[in-house]
DNA sequence: TAGCTTGTTGGTCTC
DNA sequence: AGAGACCAACAAGCT
């Protein structure tokens, strides 16, 4: 009998009221009921890696953006509904009698998949589907179609495109009124997700039940779960999430007008802590609890009126918000791949240790790695577990695990320690412990810098090495720093506080610590004990320096025929660092049988061969006796 | 065309 | 203390 809208506003990455142009255009249909829903995705809760931290921060926004909704209509809420968008929201279409769906686009490769599949079956029961770009400063679609259809892979790219595009579009306030939601009757079944496989496994500490409540949860009330309900021990992080906090970050932020006209990221220190050295707005960023362009705008408002000489992209706080659509431009563009070398055509094929399997029928590496080497396999767990024996990169990995966020520049020194400045290992396995790790974790970001840090894409002076001695006594000669996060070293000599190998017994037994194992045991006698460094950096730098040069000089990339067949072995020498020796090699890396695929002859190929002066074997000759040396 | 500049964020030395 | 030269040498865009 009546046809006004009937509205489902669906809450994603944009967990906020302010400057939300989807959650604006629902309200322009003037609904006669709005549900404010958020669909507990069992893709998330097993799928995706999610350290407690990252869950602790969701929470938070949800019970603040459900407050905020409350506070315009107490009538309304956070309507949290446990089970998979594809298969609830047709159900709720039917039992709401809901004639749109709105919801801010996503450019995320499985959030794409699973919003396709939704708006095919709104448009099959005739629900008007409304999506809106918001969550990055331009459309990132929109961005890549300005970019010559390209993946942005260069800041003056964005600065080009953004220039066709225009100004960044004005921010919204947030709505001053919310309409009731309708009758909440839920007469249907719940559909169970499957909890295998469970990545999130390793972090629970009883099983997890948030599917074994129904739809609307313990009480009915369609509640935000709990820690508990997720089987997940208590957060460690003290970065709590919510548009609340984050308004207030953002009031802090710009009214400090120097910091925020003179910001330069590469200046700003990684050692600093309680208060670092950046605002800490990326997992607000992230969850959409404040809106990049909002940030944009008041940044903009010191600059006008700021009298001295500001900064200005890319090292600028604009600058940052520009990289971030840059990574995100790159990821709508190249999709799937982008997060994986294997059929990557931007991402550099070099021989990393622990290489990802990539299941043949889907391309799309599984999250299980291939042991070439077991030493290679104990780095990266002392690597993942803070027990390198380098002060600087054990300091940042525990305050990653503990906090969930660490400084960018400390995210550069850990992944070049682990790819291509030290282990040699997969730039993969280090984007999965962040994935896990960060509250602020964004997959386009955080792939896009770790391809950047292995110079694998965006960046390629792979030359210059972070020393994990050298470069945090750029900010903290001290060790401050290292002190707060690797207690076992708070009373070591300055003087070895980076190295602390070096210090004679004797100011080791004094500091209370010996340099001693590989981390495993934690003290002896009264004495704390700290793992030997796990090799002698200057020396894996060289080797790291020309596997690169040789990696470069081969110029496969991870859509080239020879990575995928498995062929790539074949151009490297046996002796190139790597899992290089043999002729059998799986695809984009991984060891697996290639025999399946024959052994045809190598052909020239013209993708993978943009250097005028590949042709190897003299480059890697000359590299490798330069490696004896 | 070959050479120059630029690219968010290196290390080491000198002045 | 901080800037500049040099180290060794990548890619892309420009002239």
């Amino acid at each position: 009998m009546t046809n006004a809208p009937r509205v489902i506003y669906w809450f994603r990455t944009d967990l906020r009221l302010h400057d939300s142009p989807a959650l604006a255009a629902a309200l322009d249909l003037k609904p006669e009921c709005l549900y404010p829903i958020w669909t507990w995705d069992p893709h998330y809760v097993y799928r995706a890696r999610v350290g407690v931290n990252r869950w602790q921060f969701l929470i938070d926004c949800q019970n603040d953006l459900s407050q905020g909704i409350t506070k315009i209509n107490k009538n309304s809420k956070l309507l949290v509904l446990r089970e998979a968008p594809q298969t609830l929201l047709p159900k709720l279409f039917k039992e709401w009698n809901i004639t749109h769906l709105v919801f801010e686009k996503d450019t995320d490769a499985y959030a794409r998949e699973r919003d396709d599949k939704v708006c095919e079956i709104a448009n099959e029961m005739g629900v008007r589907v409304i999506m809106k770009s918001g969550r990055t400063l331009y459309d990132s679609d929109l961005l890549v179609k300005t970019n010559h259809g390209k993946p942005t892979m260069t800041i003056a790219q964005v600065e080009a495109a953004a220039a066709k595009l225009g100004k960044v579009a004005k921010p919204l306030p947030a709505p001053s009124s919310l309409p009731d939601p309708g009758d909440l009757s839920l007469e249907f079944e719940q559909e169970k997700p499957k909890s295998e496989p469970d990545f999130n496994k390793s972090h629970r500490v009883s099983g997890e039940g948030s599917y074994e409540v129904g739809i609307s949860g313990p009480n009915g009330d369609f509640s935000v779960p709990t820690l508990k309900e997720l089987g997940l021990q208590e957060a460690t992080t003290p970065h709590r999430g919510g548009e609340s906090i984050a308004l207030k970050i953002l009031d802090d932020v710009i009214s400090n007008e120097t910091f925020t006209a003179t910001f330069s990221k590469p200046s700003t220190a990684p050692t600093a802590f309680e208060p670092q050295s950046t605002c800490l707005t990326s997992p607000h960023l992230h969850f959409g609890t404040l809106s990049c362009r909002l940030f944009w705008y008041k940044i903009q408002e010191v600059l006008d009126s700021y009298k001295g000489k500001a900064t200005e992209p890319p090292t600028s706080l604009h600058g940052q918000l520009l990289f971030r659509d840059m990574y995100f431009g790159a990821q709508a563009a190249i999709g799937y791949p982008f997060a994986q070398t294997a059929k990557n055509d931007h991402c550099r094929f070099v021989p990393w240790h622990l290489p990802s399997k990539v299941d043949e029928k889907t391309g799309l590496i599984t999250g299980e790695y291939e042991i070439d080497d077991p030493q290679k396999e104990e780095w990266f767990k002392r690597w993942r577990n803070g027990k390198t024996g380098f002060p600087w990169i054990d300091a940042l990995m525990r305050q990653l695990a503990q906090e969930g966020w660490i400084h960018h520049l400390g995210r550069h020194a850990v992944a070049c320690f682990l790819t291509r400045g030290g282990c040699y290992i997969h730039w993969e396995r280090g984007a999965e412990v962040f994935e896990e790790l960060l509250i602020d974790h964004e997959t386009a970001c955080n792939v896009g810098n770790w391809q950047w840090l292995a110079c694998v894409a965006f960046y390629s002076q792979y030359y210059r090495c972070y020393s994990p001695i050298a470069f945090p006594q750029k900010w903290d000669k001290e060790g401050a720093f290292v002190r707060r996060y690797v207690p076992e070293l708070k009373d070591m000599p300055t003087k070895y506080i980076y190295e602390p190998w070096k210090a004679p017994i004797q100011d080791q037994k004094k500091a209370g610590v010996m340099i001693k194992g590989d981390g495993e045991q934690e003290k002896e006698g009264d004495l704390n004990l700290y793992p030997k460094p796990i090799f002698d950096f200057s020396k894996q730098r060289e080797i790291c320096i020309n596997g690169l040069k040789s990696a470069y000089s081969i110029g496969l990339y991870g859509d080239s025929p020879q990575v995928l067949d498995g062929t790539w072995k074949k151009m490297f020498d046996d002796d190139a660092e790597g899992p290089t020796q043999g002729d059998k090699g799986g695809p984009a890396g991984s060891l697996g049988d290639a025999d399946a695929h024959g052994t045809e002859e190598l052909k020239p190929d013209t993708k993978a061969t943009p250097s005028k002066k590949r042709g190897g074997q003299s480059t890697l000759e000359k590299a490798f006796k330069k490696a004896k040396t």
